[in-house]
Formats: C-alpha cells, structure tokens, sequence
DNA sequence: GTCTATAATAGGATAGAC
DNA sequence: GTCTATCCTATTATAGAC
C-alpha cells in the first residue's frame, strides 16, 4: 500500500493547484501559505529557494500525473485510435475536464526562473513523444507522426485558452474528441 | 491623409507591446512608463484609472487592427477558401508571425479587473463569428460553421502557446497553414 | 518544523508645484 | 501635461526564539 502522504507531499498538492489557478505571478506566498495551511517558514523550510522551488515541485507532480493519465495509455498495446479515446479520458482528468490550466502556459510568462518553465517545457515534449509514438503506429512516417502529434498538442493547448476564456467547457470537450482523428486519420 | 498620430496615440502603441509582452500582472508601470517615454504622472492623466485604463486602451488597439488584418479579408467578397488564405497571412501580421501572444490568453489571468478581459473576450468573439461567416459560406450549415470557426480560434490559440513554448514560430505557421482545411473542407 | 517579527524591495497610485 | 516627492500596500525573503 502507498505510504501515508507527509505533510510536504500534500502541501505539493495544494501548490500546485494555486500555481495552476492563478499562475507564477499570482501565486502570491499568501496563497501558497493559506492553500498548503503552512505557514511562510514552514513553506521556506521545504522549499528553500521560495516560489522558484514550489514551481518546480509543482510542475513535477504534474509531470508525474501525465505519466499516469495520459503517456501510459498512449503506451499501452492494442489499437492506436483506441490508445488514443483512452489517452483523451486521461487528458480531461488531467486538466479536470477543462476547468485547470497548462503549466506550459502559464509559466511562459511572469517572474519564474529557468527552471520552472523549461520543466513544463519538457514534460510537454515527453507528450509530443507518446503522441508521436501512437501515430507512427497507426502507420504514419516520422515526419508525418511528428507534425500530428504537434497538431494535437496545439488542439489541447488552444482548447483549454478558448475554454477558459468563454468559462466553458464545451470547447475542451469538442477538441478531445477530435483527437483520435488528429493522430490516426490519413 | 491620416492625422500625425497624437502623443497618446503613440503611447497606446508601446503601452499594448508591453501587455502582449509581459501580461497584466508583468506590465508594471515602470515598464510602460519606460516604453511609452510618459511618467507616471503623465500615464495617470492619460489613463485615469491606471493600469485598467491602459489594459483597456491595448485591447481596443488590438481589436481595431484585428478588424483591419483579418476580419476586413475575411468578409470581402469571392471564395471562401481564398479569404481564409488572406486572412491568415493578416493573422500572421496581427501576431508577428507568431512571436507576439494573444491579449485573451494574458489577460485571463492576473489582477486584470473586467472591462480588458471582458473586451478581449469580444474581440475574440467577433473573430469567431467572421470565421463562422465564412464556413457558412463554403456551404456549411449554422451549426457546423460554428463548429469550424471554434476550431479556427483554438489552432490559432494553441499554435501560439506552443510557439512561444518552444521558442520556434513553426508551429504557428503550421496551423494557419491548416486554416482553409479547418474552415472550408468537409 | 513552526512561530513571531521584521527586513527590504517593488508595486500601484496620488498630491501639488510648475 | 509633466515633474518631484511621497504614501500605502503587498510582496518575497530572512532572522532568531521555541
């Protein structure tokens, strides 16, 4: 069974959620401190470095869950356009149906240091791959396989944009479904 | 001939660079002041409210060049397929061939108040209902047209953060490479 | 690890002279 | 319209006691 969560892994959770919600340069120590329940030494006990190192944690525990949600149902065997319907169920609870936002994004601008972005900047890439991968097997050539697994990172990312400026799902959901087309369609 | 552009004028043009730059909350009035040439005091007597003021007075800028660049090609007369092609390469002008970021994305996050983002919101609203005018004219029903004209919205939106991500406005010019197909294909 | 207190800075905004 | 000076607040971050 998984160890009982300590107090820095749920106060992970917490941050990153303010991280999501209102980015680098709205997560205000504030809101770090009031969503995690510690208190400002507490918060630089762990993270020494302050906001860089609590955007870092951040973007690693959403790496972790894309692996989870997203990358091993594009791994897994059997019929890439199926991969592809399961990965999308993976992708809506990843970005809570439409409602959260990409770290990608929003760490693109602001305050935030190197490290940060260029670790959203990666687990992206690591995205693009597992998209790539599913393409080139349902029979496209490397370079087609490359251009659609952009396409679709493109439809999620504008998705979510559209989403949250009309403060509505419907278009998340629309670009999701498209997705299968996107990556297994001549 | 059009009237030598007022000192105001001038400054709306570097006060929206530093917004589509940087976002709300990065556009600190040390940075406007120093990109329009105005001091505090000057921004103030210009812009009222502040920052707010200045938000707004970016977002109507931009919407009256999106109106020219590519809701002006997007209604002139002829195929439908032949407009989507104009107005991509004016798209391509209103984001710099994809270097400058969209004000809908920035300003929906941040301490931005209503009015910019509410605008924002608009002007993006009336690109889609130009891009649905067109998808209706290449024989669409009201239905899907505005089916395609989201799609339209969200590549444009994606291509963006994905460009920006990576550094490379490859991306971007791909998807509006896509445009016509998003918009006039069955 | 958590607390209280506090530093040090930058932010937005205003007042009044000119 | 622009200048200088200033205010108030919020921010990130640190120090030292417990």
């Amino acid at each position: 069974m998984p160890a009982a969560k300590s107090s820095k892994d749920e106060a992970i959770d917490a941050i990153t959620d303010v991280f999501r919600e209102f980015g680098f340069d709205g997560a205000s120590l504030s809101r770090l401190s009031e969503a995690s329940g510690l208190g400002r030494s507490s918060l630089y006990h762990y993270f020494p470095n302050g906001k860089d190192d609590m955007a870092q944690a951040a973007v690693e525990r959403v790496s972790e869950r894309a692996s989870e949600l997203v990358i091993g149902p594009l791994r897994a065997p059997g019929d890439p356009a199926m991969r592809v319907k399961a990965a999308a169920g993976g992708i809506a609870k990843f970005y809570e149906g439409g409602r959260a936002n990409c770290l990608v994004n929003l760490f693109a601008f602001g305050e935030a240091g190197e490290a940060a972005p260029g670790a959203a900047k990666d687990m992206a890439a690591g995205l693009e791959d597992a998209f790539c991968a599913v393409a080139r097997d349902a029979g496209f050539s490397p370079k087609e396989a490359r251009l659609k697994a952009e396409h679709a990172i493109v439809e999620i990312e504008g998705a979510l944009v559209v989403s949250r400026a009309q403060g509505s799902v419907a278009p998340f959901q629309r670009a999701l479904a498209r997705l299968p087309g996107v990556l297994t369609d001549r």
